[in-house]
DNA sequence: GTATACTTAATTGGATGCAAAATAAAAGTG
DNA sequence: CACTTTTATTTTGCATCCAATTAAGTATAC
């Protein structure tokens, strides 16, 4: 399946024509192009030329593009926007930026989980396991994410939640470039044990846990931006 | 001296006709009146209005006000924009946080910070602790924000960087309001000590200051919000 | 052939226009 | 008088328009 069609596929075709719906809409689309690379680095946005394949006015999209640069993807060059290239030092920022926020949430989560919520997280990393081993890398990272979700909502700090949030769709493009069969037996061994120490409340194992799981290694992170060029440009 | 006119006298008193200057001063504008609660929690805010009060069309305020909602300052109320309350919960989270990122910024900087830097924050914090005892409340929250600020930078990683900067801004009201003379001389004790534990690249030590430097107890964060509160709507 | 001045086209920042929602105001009804 | 229902007004979402600046050509001199 080619790349292009899998980015399609997870878009709406078309953008809906409700008022107040329309702006929100462009945003999701011109972000999960922005995610995936479409736009390749460098290129300089035309917004325009997006407003017109959207079949929207250039105002939408002009918010679009500032919300982006906001959440990290785009940056400001001169005039107009640009992808901001994929490399090395970028995603060793992100991932200790992802450290800091994911080991405080281990420790408020371990606090204050409801015992609810830590049932739930286990239902549901239950079902994670199951999925067919024929589950689309699409599927497996939602999953990774929905696991890491669930952990920030349970620290109650709603700006800890948010962080997770842009912080996971910055990543998103790692996590799918590096999800293949033996990245995906071992995330769920990792969250399992997380689940685990999460039931004893014990935030310090947690926090641990997390390190281990999050530190890509710095030939990790070189493989997977490799990896992920050459899927960019090819 | 009138709170109005505190940050009245921040601002540029016009707004620059120079062509793509004219939106981020809009949006400097606005984020000031944002910080110090010029708009008040819960009432809605009017493009139009706020457009002829600065003498420009709805267009750079309306971009101002959703980046404003990206920083955290303003939530989308149905249909427009109101300023986010000021309440316990939203800062006990921010400062958690805060808490997050400081913490790691401190193990960064302690492992990556070079010796020029470390003594530029030196004449810094020597600079600070010289300043007249009558040294506006704005300054002296501004030498504190630096502390930081330069910590952040030490890191080398610019995404926990560009965090610290949101975060310094959304709990610059909170410094505001809490720097008395109390609070300053214990300030720059603390970002003393933590300096010279910089010194010694211990970055346990210096997370352990850090954690005491930030971790407002509850009673102090509803004491600061309560105060500001009152400063609010007085 | 290359560099430089000059002209034209492309593109953005910002202003204005317009119609759909939402809100407020007014009128009607039990 | 309270309570709908209807009408008028406000305000936003989005489209369009304009002007200024930058980028792209083009021509001319060296």
């Amino acid at each position: 399946m080619p790349f292009n069609q899998i980015i399609l596929s997870m878009q709406a075709r078309t953008i809906s024509s409700e008022r107040g719906k329309r702006g929100e809409d462009v945003l999701d689309r011109l972000r999960n192009m922005a995610i995936f690379y479409e736009f390749k680095p460098g290129e300089k946005l035309n917004e325009a030329e997006l407003a017109e394949s959207l079949g929207v006015s250039r105002t939408p999209v002009r918010e679009a593009l500032m919300a982006l640069s906001y959440e990290g993807f785009l940056e400001a060059s001169g005039r107009g926007y640009v992808r901001r290239r994929l490399d090395v030092k970028e995603m060793k920022d992100l991932y200790e930026l992802r450290l800091a926020i994911e080991k405080e949430c281990c420790r408020y989560a371990a606090q204050r989980a409801t015992d609810e919520q830590i049932a739930e997280l286990g239902e549901y990393l239950t079902r994670s396991r199951s999925v067919a081993p024929s589950t689309s890398v699409n599927e497996l990272v939602e999953l990774d994410e929905g696991f890491h979700a669930r952990l920030a909502k349970m620290t109650g700090n709603a700006e800890l939640e948010r962080m997770m949030v842009m912080i996971s769709r910055r990543i998103r493009f790692m996590r799918w470039i590096s999800m293949d069969n033996t990245m995906r037996a071992s995330t769920q061994d990792q969250h399992k044990a997380l689940l685990e120490a999460l039931r004893e409340r014990d935030a310090e194992k947690m926090q641990s846990l997390m390190t281990a799981h999050i530190s890509l290694r710095q030939d990790q992170i070189v493989e997977a931006v490799t990896k992920g060029l050459a899927k960019i440009f090819l």
